[in-house]
DNA sequence: AAGAAGTCCTGGGCGC
DNA sequence: TGCGCCCAGGACTTCT
C-alpha cells in the first residue's frame, strides 16, 4: 500500500540518515524466498558508501559505489525501520543493517510481513533498463505534461490506466481512487473516452493529492509507517478510499465500493460522471 | 499482443 | 474462545 507518498516519505527519512554513511555489517535474520543468494547478497554491501537514496516510482536507491545499487520495493507491508543496539528483532524482520556515519554506528532493520516486498542488487546496466521501463513521475512535469502522458487508445479503464506503472510513475489504489473523486471522473470510464479536459483536471488532481498527502507523510491506511514506526496523517483527509458506507464529504451520498482492474474501487456515484 | 486473470503472503476481522 | 473463511493488493507471470 505504500505508494509515492508513503516510498517519498521514507526516502526522505532514509536520505538523512544514509546519505554518506557506510554499511559495515548486514545480518540476514531470516532468508527465504526473498535471499536465495544471501552470501552473495552480504558481499555485495559490506563495507559500501551510500552515495544517496533516490527514488523511482514506488522503488528505493541506494546508489552505491562501484556501478553497483541496493533497490527496494517495500509492495504491502515491507518497512525500514532505525532501531537502536538493544533491539530484538522480530518474527517479521528479515535484515539487520548496521550502518557507520562519522565513526558512530547505528541500525536499520527491513521487515516485511506478507513477504510481497524485496531488495535487490543491481549493476548499472540492469537498474538503467529498471528505471527505464517507468512512465514519467507525476510531480516532476506540468500538469499539461501529465495530461498528456494520460492520453491514450487503450480499451482499459482510467483506473487500470492509473494503475499501470509504465504510463504513470508511483500511483497505487489509494491515490487513483482519490484522484478520480478530485477529478469528478468515474472509475470505470474507458481511458480513451476521456476529454481534454478531463485528463487535465485528473493531472491536477493527481499532483494535488500526492503533494498533499507528502506534506501529511502519507497514508497509513494498514500496515505502513515511516522509519521511525509513525504512522502518516493523511487517512483522516482520504475522501472516498476506505470510506464504503459513508457520505461524500462534497454531496453526502454513500460512498459505493466494487471490484475493477483487480482492486477493490471506492467512488461516489453522485460525484462521478 | 493487449488485457485479464492468477500468483505470491500473512494477519485481522468476521460469522457461528 | 476458537475455528475457518475471506479480504487487503503491487507487480510479475501466465493465460486467452
Amino acid at each position: 500500500m505504500p505508494e509515492l507518498p508513503e516510498v517519498e516519505t521514507v526516502r526522505r527519512q532514509l536520505a538523512h540518515r544514509l546519505n554518506g554513511a557506510q554499511i559495515s555489517r548486514v545480518e540476514i535474520l531470516h532468508s527465504g524466498r526473498e535471499f536465495p543468494k544471501k552470501e552473495a547478497f552480504v558481499k555485495a554491501l559490506i563495507d559500501q558508501r551510500i552515495q544517496s537514496v533516490d527514488r523511482r516510482a514506488k522503488l528505493l536507491i541506494w546508489r552505491l559505489q562501484k556501478d553497483a545499487a541496493l533497490t527496494a520495493h517495500l509492495k504491502m507491508t515491507g518497512r525500514f525501520v532505525f532501531v537502536d543496539a538493544a533491539y530484538v528483532p522480530g518474527k517479521h524482520d528479515h535484515v539487520l543493517f548496521h550502518l557507520k556515519a562519522k565513526k558512530k554506528t547505528f541500525f536499520l532493520v527491513w521487515a516485511d510481513v506478507r513477504k510481497f516486498g524485496f531488495l535487490k542488487i543491481v549493476g548499472k546496466q540492469e537498474l538503467e533498463d529498471i528505471l527505464r521501463d517507468y512512465g514519467p513521475e507525476p510531480l516532476e512535469g506540468s500538469a499539461k505534461e501529465l495530461a498528456e502522458s494520460l492520453k491514450t487508445s487503450s480499451k482499459r479503464s482510467i483506473k487500470a490506466l492509473l494503475l499501470d506503472q509504465a504510463v504513470l510513475a508511483g500511483v497505487g489504489n489509494i491515490y487513483a481512487d482519490e484522484a478520480l473523486h478530485r477529478a469528478g471522473i468515474r472509475p470505470t470510464r474507458r481511458a480513451a473516452r476521456l476529454s481534454l479536459k478531463e485528463r487535465f483536471r485528473l493531472a491536477q488532481e493527481i499532483q494535488n493529492v500526492l503533494r498533499e498527502s507528502i506534506d501529511q507523510q502519507g497514508t497509513s491506511a494498514n500496515d505502513y509507517v515511516d522509519t521511525n514506526g509513525q504512522r502518516g496523517g493523511f487517512l483522516d483527509l482520504l475522501r472516498v478510499y476506505g470510506r464504503r458506507g459513508e457520505p461524500c464529504r462534497t454531496c453526502r451520498t454513500l460512498i459505493k465500493k466494487r471490484m475493477l482492474a483487480q482492486r477493490g474501487t471506492c467512488y461516489c456515484p453522485v460525484c462521478q460522471k
